[in-house]
DNA sequence: GCAGTCACGC
DNA sequence: GACGTACGTGACTGCA
């Protein structure tokens, strides 16, 4: 590997610690520094964590340099800084010492000459030469071996600035950037530059003329007459700006780079020094650093070894001293699926300290295994419980009396991540590092439910003791930290009986039409070969109509369409673009049309057929209770929570979902708008209240107030945009989306948002306490204190405060309607059984309940649907349910 | 394997 | 002047 040299540019640095210091300002909430230490933070990182420089250099100005003297101004702005930063440097210079780097100034030099020379002899000597430096100036030592990392403005991020990267990002070769300099001039240097010249025009110039000699040259050639004036006229002192811009790289250096070498830091002076400058995150990282790589420090291990190997004779007695307390357990399985599941056996770990392992090996499990598992009196916690009755299912078992479900409680402790795997889990609560898991054969840790017989050994079996005893220690903290924090009722009332629920849609799966599906996937695939054809003959050629990247070429190369907007890596080709250039060529639609037909064929048409078990006919989602940052539910293989409905042919891939038999229905109840009414609810806000209390159609009464119309002269189009403007303010608004989604002007949306919240200034009063109260606690709340925390809101970062705050604004009204649908979900399957209706629940769509019941008692069971979603909660406005039937998924009608 | 883009739902 | 609507899952491409 190439050697490197690490290079500070001193005096930017100096600068930004000097503000950091009189600003106090030297961390944000989530423990990132700003800009402001960005350089110091940086290098750190680059010592301590990452790599280490074998030489490592920094530069500094001494005194006044003479490169400047030419310029009068200069001298009157520049001493008095470079006096402030007298009073920082012995301290940066002592830092940098304890770092070990070799601290060099020249007397009548600034430090860019320094960094230009030692960068010119030690890439002369083959080193790879890194700087820090937040002063582009530099960008023109850019070349083969050097990169500059830069921050940008106002950005924690560090930018790799390399010669490539900078022809990308500015256009120019590092050799041109001083001729730019010298053209665009540069107030903070006091080079005046030519009048006229901005950023765009010097770039274009320097594009067209490659360098200042050629341009002064060619003068004739500029066309604006404006431009070609101005520049003959500074035709004489364009030269000397640009002496003024040129970094020397041939002065006299004191040091070669051979006596930069790196000596290795004193870790307990600079912790000291850290210590002293205040600097809290950065000894935090340097101890940190100092127990994972420092003295050897056992890494925490917990390991159980200490249990008792079960007969099924021996469970009664080992359960029984444990029947007033709880008993963790779990299992270790071989395959755990919907459709096959084959246990090893089962840990135990009592509340009394006993442990024992139950080896399984039979089709069935032994009575006495069986009868405590469905025992609801018997106590048991677990991690996962849903997946544990998965297993158990096919073993004719069904699980009760679980009393605490770890991976629910750690999700909801967690406020808004996604719950933790176990291990991360018992790291994070009890500091524990390292726990026996059982390794595949490239040593990633395998599920417990999923040991496939060649790695199944004693080593799992002491992974499963193991966890259940973690199971057994975590279930504490973790029900302390429910109570404390409010969400017990949320966890104990919602969540857990919820688990049930799920796992029974789970098991009985949605009855889908092969045929119909078949059907489907002919027409679609007749249609996607048509338009391929037709694609290839518009376009001339062939090409993979799926590649972005492929079909950017076609339509904004071949065919010359303009390129409306731009990705990370090239044009943008998405729906947006496409329909504003339908109108310009046939091709752009038939590529919309085949979009959509190759989405709803691949991703449901396709998927769906591969998932209907041949057994039963039907599909069996699974629902993911602790993803979701807002408390929803999700659904995979296959996500039934996305299946088209706003399309003909989304219609008909719902017809394909059909009840169990002829005699079968599908009901379905809809809260209508209900995250509407939560803020409503939340907010306090009168108009909003009085509207749902009358039963109005919010939006068109939001548009009768923001357009100042009566409600009955509302538009179709304004009604339209005025939902946009719920939809919005549910969002967390700026005008700029806004008018994007209503296709209005920037400016008409932002005055939209403001008629908005003039009219319903109980909902702008909600959002704006809500963000106060958030930024002081460090978390939002919904209605059942379920918990979301944003260290960002206090964060320096505009773009990680803003996209916190329109979390913030958010979270409460999405979340709380899905502790109300959960609710709600309890409280339907609760009062279906004691009825004793021949009712399922298949499917929760957020904010829609989809079940299937005899014909017969369809209505009934519409009626308990609606009456118990909503009376789930008493808001101060009222749930409202709307409910349909019918006899497949796509042709519900109102009932 | 992973990131990027795109598209479907609420 | 930054930045530019919440929450998900999944298919596909293209690069490593």
């Amino acid at each position: 590997m190439q050697d490197t040299m690490l290079i500070i540019d001193g005096l930017s640095l100096a600068h930004r610690a000097f503000h950091a210091l009189k600003e106090q300002a030297f961390q944000t909430s989530d423990g990132v520094p700003t800009g402001a230490l960005y350089g110091v933070a940086m290098m750190v990182s680059r010592l301590l964590e990452e790599e280490n420089p074998d030489y490592f250099m920094v530069a500094f100005d001494l005194g006044r340099t003479f490169r400047h003297e030419s310029y009068d101004d200069y001298k009157a702005t520049r001493l008095p800084m470079e006096e402030q930063f007298k009073e920082q440097l012995p301290l940066i210079k002592e830092f940098f010492h304890l770092l070990g780097a070799h601290v060099i100034g020249v007397e009548g030099y600034e430090a860019d000459d320094v960094i230009g020379t030692m960068t010119t002899l030690a890439r002369n000597q083959g080193l790879q030469v890194d700087i820090y430096s937040g002063d582009k100036d530099l960008f023109q030592l850019l070349g083969p071996g050097v990169r500059i990392f830069y921050p940008k403005r106002g950005v924690t991020e560090k930018q790799i600035v390399t010669a490539e990267t900078m022809k990308e990002d500015y256009g120019l070769a590092p050799e041109q950037w001083a001729d730019y300099k010298a053209l665009r001039g540069d107030p903070s240097d006091n080079i005046p530059g030519v009048k006229g010249v901005g950023e765009k025009t010097a770039t274009r110039l320097l594009q067209r003329f490659h360098s200042l000699e050629q341009l002064l040259a060619r003068l004739e050639e500029v066309e604006k007459d404006r431009i070609r004036a101005q520049l003959s006229s500074h035709a004489q002192l364009i030269p000397e700006y640009k002496k003024l811009t040129t970094i020397l790289r041939d002065i006299p250096l004191p040091v070669a780079p051979d006596d930069c070498r790196w000596t290795r830091p004193d870790h307990q002076a600079l912790a000291e020094f850290f210590r002293k400058m205040e600097f809290k995150t950065l000894l935090s990282r340097l101890e940190k650093k100092a127990v994972t790589t420092g003295p050897v420090v056992e890494t925490r291990k917990f390991v159980v070894t200490d249990y008792t190997l079960l007969t099924a004779d021996d469970l009664p007695a080992f359960l029984e001293g444990a029947s007033e307390q709880v008993v963790a357990f779990q299992f270790l399985a071989e395959e755990c699926n919907w459709a096959q599941g084959k246990a090893w056996g089962v840990a135990f770990s009592t509340g009394t300290g006993k442990n024992g392992f139950l080896s399984l090996t039979a089709t069935c499990l032994p009575e006495s295994l069986s009868r405590w598992l469905s025992d609801p009196e018997a106590k048991k916690i677990c991690y996962d419980a849903k997946t544990q009755m998965t297993l158990l299912s096919h073993y004719g078992v069904e699980l009760g009396g679980v009393d605490f479900d770890l991976l629910l409680a750690a999700y909801l402790c967690r406020g808004g991540e996604k719950a933790l795997d176990f291990a991360g889990l018992v790291r994070e609560v009890l500091g524990i590092e390292e726990i026996p898991q059982v390794k595949d054969r490239r040593g990633k840790p395998v599920d417990l439910l999923g040991v496939k017989p060649d790695l199944f050994s004693e080593e799992g079996v002491t992974s499963g003791v193991t966890r259940a005893v973690l199971i057994n220690k975590l279930h504490v903290p973790l029900r302390e930290e429910l109570v404390r924090t409010g969400m017990d009722k949320l966890f104990f009332e919602i969540e857990l009986p919820l688990v049930k629920i799920l796992f029974a849609m789970e098991q009985k799966g949605i009855r889908v039409s092969p045929l119909r599906l078949g059907k489907l996937r002919e027409g679609f695939l007749r249609r996607i070969r048509d338009l391929e054809s037709e694609i290839y003959e518009l376009a001339g050629e062939e090409f993979n109509i799926s590649s972005p990247k492929q079909l950017g070429v076609v339509l904004f190369e071949r065919l010359k369409l303009p390129p409306l907007k731009k990705t990370k890596t090239g044009y943008s080709t998405d729906a947006g673009v496409l329909e504003e250039l339908s109108g310009r060529h046939p091709l752009v639609r038939k590529v919309l049309d085949y979009r959509t037909l190759t989405k709803l064929n691949s991703t449901y048409v396709e998927a769906l057929l591969g998932l209907i078990r041949p057994e039963t006919g039907r599909v069996h989602t699974t629902f993911q209770q602790a993803v979701t940052a807002t408390g929803r539910l999700s659904s995979t293989d296959p996500n039934l929570q996305n299946i088209p409905v706003h399309s003909e042919e989304g219609l008909e891939i719902r017809r394909c979902f059909i009840p169990d038999s002829e005699d079968r229905v599908f009901v379905s109840a809809d809260y209508s708008q209900i995250e509407l009414r939560v803020m409503a609810h939340l907010s306090g806000d009168e108009r909003l209240i009085t509207a749902f209390l009358q039963d109005e159609d919010v939006h068109q009464r939001t548009a009768a107030e923001i357009f100042n119309v009566p409600l009955n002269e509302v538009t179709p189009e304004l009604r339209g945009h005025a939902k946009a403007v719920n939809f919005g303010i549910i969002y967390g608004i700026s005008g700029f989306g806004l008018a994007k989604g209503t296709g209005v002007s920037r400016k008409v949306a932002d005055e939209f948002i403001a008629a908005y919240f003039a009219r319903y200034s109980g909902v702008q009063a909600y959002l704006e306490e809500l963000i106060n109260r958030a930024r002081e606690a460090g978390f939002v709340t919904t209605i059942f204190n379920r918990r979301r925390y944003l260290g960002d809101l206090r964060s320096r970062n505009f773009q990680k405060r803003s996209y916190a705050e329109r979390i913030a604004r958010n979270t409460p009204i999405q979340g709380s309607a899905a502790d109300l649908i959960k609710l709600a979900m309890v409280r339907v399957a609760d009062r279906l059984r004691r009825e004793k209706a021949p009712a399922d629940l298949l499917l929760q769509v957020h904010d829609d309940l989809l079940v299937e019941t005899d014909r017969a008692t369809a209505k009934e069971v519409a009626l308990i649907l609606k009456e118990e979603m909503e009376a789930v909660f008493s808001l101060s406005v009222p749930l409202r349910v709307d409910l349909r039937a019918g006899d497949n998924w796509g042709d519900l009608k109102k009932i």
